[in-house]
RNA sequence: GAGUCUGUAGCUCAGCUGGAUAGAGCAACGGCCUUCUAAGCCGUGGGUCGGGGGUUCGAAUCCCUUCAGGCUCGCCA
């Protein structure tokens, strides 16, 4: 379905056309005056340059080819000083409008994907580590791009791309022989069968990593050792890769776990680790073209261009002790997905403080010819997540906070909220309050823009009210309230047909027009990957919802068609925010 | 030092591909529950858009400069 503002630039370029000016100079933007009019042209000023005209002049040509031409759309058509063109859309067309959007399954949302493939990588947990507040954003932001892509057609694949291969391996590695070193991993002589049971549990492995990255800070000839490790590891050594084995069974156990509890999840659950053989190729590759070559060492590829402001570093793409790292496991990862999905689109989702190696990343990979010059490559950078002191974030006692007690901490704060204002049993109470904690937490991030740092406040995350995931819940359960009712008072013979009136009340058509913006902001959100764009609209659209019902008694109605009019449109509201939210990764209980 | 991002109401944030009087939420204050869930609604107060220049008919928005802060700057991921 065309956009509603589509429809009317549509007759706007027209009637500059008719004038004798340039159609593009027709488009319409949302009113940013709402007292004045409802929709607004700009476009009189701008040609008035162009056309040596006074912009006034302009627009009024323009306002009377509107009137000749669409007075079906417009229900007024002003031209004002100094020219701006001031249009309010005629109700009748509106309620068409809306009464269309209803019987479309999307909504009228157009599948612009048209089944493309777009590979969102937005993981960012380490194996060994736990997931702590600091991965919140970059999995719940994930997870909602590739939601509203899914929608618009896209074929989404979401790849965890686990850290499961790098140094903090070695680390673990060597922390492990520390403490238990009378396993026969560690006993070179040994050649038989590892055990099948690890010989930790992941309480135990999130324990020694930061340990053992602690130790390589001060001890040297640890971190060596380490890094032997990690090279033994890389090169196939037997009990390294049994003992890897065991860390990754026990470790993405918990991730999923984790992940699952924030209703994330992955198509693929791919590592670094996964993609190891095409690594030498890969080298070679680089190296035989002459694009990569040695220096200080170290195997790297220049990616300076002409245009930046200062010469960027190499990227280095083989250590000088022969190690892989990042950049060459990234390479790694996209010439396996060029070669099993050829992905129309890329759009890696980690923290900023990684930008310069997507840089680096990218360029080589165009350079090489990896990933054509027509595909898109996007780093949707996560900003800092800060303290109410505007420093990184710590719990109270100064320790990183585990995402599992940051869900649980809210969690239990919504059972109280939930217990001192309703009446609910305990079972009740409790599922709602994972269902209303969980939109609370999701929504409290997802409305922040996410490339900058914000403060990550708790007691924010457990308030609710205003411009919170709570609110936009709690107006989805009194449209349900009244729908409930609705169908046990009105016997079906007396329902009437369900089809959305013209606007009766200023309330009901600003109710109208927000929810005729719906495909507009889904595709503005997906595109632009601004997930808080979409939090945005549902909050105003949740707005205008409340604005009408404190002045629209629905069920008091006593006029039957005008009833079940309104029964349509809140429906209609009701299935618009149910399914913004669920692209946002969460969902309205029955009753709150 | 270089690059880059950020700076908007007491607090947390929108707005930034230039448009009319800079918007929300929280907090403060004042109204609205015998009526569809008051986790709501309505209203009041509160901002020289970090500072200074410039471009423009018009600048929070574009350019320059300056201040403050964050982040990055070849062998961690």
């Amino acid at each position: 379905m065309e956009k509603i503002l589509d429809c009317i630039a549509g007759q706007v370029r027209a009637a500059f056309s008719a004038c004798g000016y340039e159609a593009d100079y027709g488009k319409v933007t949302l009113s940013n005056r709402p007292d004045l009019c409802e929709y607004q042209c700009n476009g009189a000023m701008a040609a008035a340059k162009a056309y040596k005209k006074k912009p006034i002049d302009i627009a009024q040509d323009v306002a009377d080819a509107l009137r000749q031409s669409s007075a079906d759309l417009f229900s007024q058509i002003d031209a004002v000083m100094p020219g701006f063109i001031n249009l309010s859309i005629q109700e009748s067309y509106l309620a068409g409008y809306l009464n269309r959007m209803a019987s479309e399954d999307r909504l009228g949302l157009e599948p612009i994907g048209g089944g493309r493939t777009v590979i969102v990588d937005y993981g960012g947990a380490n194996v060994a580590k736990p997931l702590h507040v600091g991965h919140l954003r970059s999995a719940i932001i994930g997870e909602t791009i590739k939601r509203m892509g899914s929608f618009l057609g896209y074929h989404m694949i979401g790849d965890v791309h686990l850290g499961d291969w790098g140094l903090q391996m070695g680390l673990v590695i060597e922390e492990l022989r520390e403490r238990q070193p009378e396993l026969v991993y560690f006993d070179e002589k040994y050649n038989g069968d590892y055990p099948e049971q690890a010989p930790f549990t992941i309480g135990e492995l999130e324990e020694m990593y930061p340990a053992a990255s602690a130790r390589s800070k001060t001890d040297e000839k640890f971190k060596a050792r380490a890094q032997e490790a990690t090279f033994r590891l890389q090169n196939g050594y037997p009990p390294y890769r049994a003992i890897w084995r065991h860390i990754m069974d026990v470790s993405v156990a918990d991730l999923k776990k984790n992940y699952e509890s924030l209703g994330v999840t992955f198509d693929l659950w791919k590592g670094e680790s996964d993609v190891q053989d095409y690594i030498p190729g890969l080298i070679e590759d680089l190296r035989k073209r002459g694009l990569a070559y040695e220096s200080e060492g170290a195997l790297v590829v220049d990616i300076a261009e002409d245009g930046d402001p200062k010469e960027l570093p190499p990227c280095i793409i083989r250590k000088s002790d022969g190690a892989a790292l990042y950049a060459t496991s990234d390479l790694g990862t996209i010439i396996e997905r060029e070669k099993l999905y050829a992905p129309f689109e890329y759009i890696y989702i980690t923290d900023k403080r990684q930008e310069l190696h997507f840089i680096q990343v990218f360029r080589v990979a165009r350079k090489a010819g990896y990933v054509s010059p027509d595909r898109k490559m996007i780093h949707l950078m996560i900003g800092t997540m800060n303290g109410k002191d505007g420093r990184p974030f710590k719990t109270r006692d100064g320790g990183v906070m585990r995402l599992e007690n940051l869900v649980k901490e809210i969690d239990d704060a919504v059972y109280a909220r939930i217990m001192e204002n309703r009446t609910m049993d305990e079972e009740e109470a409790r599922t709602a309050a994972r269902i209303i904690g969980l939109a609370a937490l999701k929504y409290g991030d997802l409305s922040n823009q996410a490339s900058k740092d914000y403060i990550f406040d708790i007691d924010r995350f457990t308030s609710f009210e205003g411009n919170t995931g709570p609110y936009i819940l709690y107006t989805i359960v009194r449209i349900k309230s009244i729908l409930a009712r609705y169908e046990q008072e009105t016997p079906r013979e007396e329902r009437g047909t369900a089809v959305i009136p013209e606007a009766s009340s200023a309330q009901e058509k600003a109710l109208m027009r927000k929810l005729a913006a719906y495909n507009e902001v889904i595709e503005a959100s997906f595109s632009e990957t601004a997930p808080h764009k979409l939090c945005q609209y549902v909050y105003e659209l949740s707005d205008a919802f409340s604005g009408f019902y404190n002045t629209t008694p629905i069920l008091k109605e006593e006029d039957p068609g005008r009833k079940a009019g309104y029964i349509a449109l809140i429906t209609l509201v009701k299935r618009v925010l149910e399914t913004c939210i669920d692209l946002l990764g969460f969902e309205a209980p029955e009753r709150m």
